[in-house]
DNA sequence: GGAAGTGCTTTCCTGTAGGAAACTACCTTA
DNA sequence: TAAGGTAGTTTCCTACAGGAAAGCACTTCC
């Protein structure tokens, strides 16, 4: 008898599998926690200040990632009308719904610390 | 004046910041998620049952993103002395512990498609 | 004795992620 | 008019992720 069994064939778990690969590709890349992170917590800044912020990022970098979810709705870029001509980047509601997920990847991570030191 | 300002140079970021990075190095590459999902589901499965299960995947990457799981205790390996020699893999009880974040993830990647659609 | 199943490892190849540095362009202040 | 700040783009390079295919060792079924 040939094995075919499959525990994955079932819609529900098609499902499941789909959606994670879709979030982990929206969240894909070095940076991208990093500069939500950072939006979510800043409300509002500029290009130079997520550089500032932001720890090794380089200008190639945050440029793209921030085009990246710009298009995913998860950040507004805003164009302002000022003497030298400034950017506002924010986090928009959208963006704002993976507050949970970011928060259960911290809290996880902060346990996997210490489970393996303490 | 320059700026030197620094949102993320709060301990509490800092230690938030790492925390989302060590997560996401752990559960890095394409089928950590596939493989932790299916041995929740499955629980116990052998090398091959596990290349059915998960479409797609080489016995190469299956290899090596089952012994990053193992060095990382989040999946067991247990070899059984029966005739032709089999091996069992399962989620340890730490492994599990990872299932509200993939819940999260699931959750997030549902609500997105039908954000997009819907 | 050959096919088929178990559980991998090894080799070879390719595409892409990401870093460094230079460059653009425009404005303001000293 | 040179320095420094804004917001990026472009080019060049390298390392690593991951796929395909073959091989290995051992066993059982027909």
């Amino acid at each position: 008898m040939k094995k075919k069994a499959k525990i994955n064939d079932t819609p529900v778990c098609q499902v499941r599998m789909q959606a994670i690969s879709d979030t982990m590709s929206i969240l894909s890349g070095k940076w991208k926690f990093h500069i939500l992170g950072t939006l979510i917590e800043g409300n509002k800044l500029g290009f130079m200040d997520l550089m500032r912020e932001i720890d090794g990022i380089g200008s190639k970098m945050l440029s793209k990632e921030l085009q990246d979810l710009e298009l995913n709705h998860l950040v507004s870029r805003t164009v302002l009308d000022t003497k030298p001509i400034t950017v506002e980047y924010a986090i928009t509601e959208y963006g704002a719904t993976l507050s949970p997920l970011i928060n259960e990847l911290a809290k996880w991570g902060i346990e996997y610390r210490q489970s393996v030191h303490g």
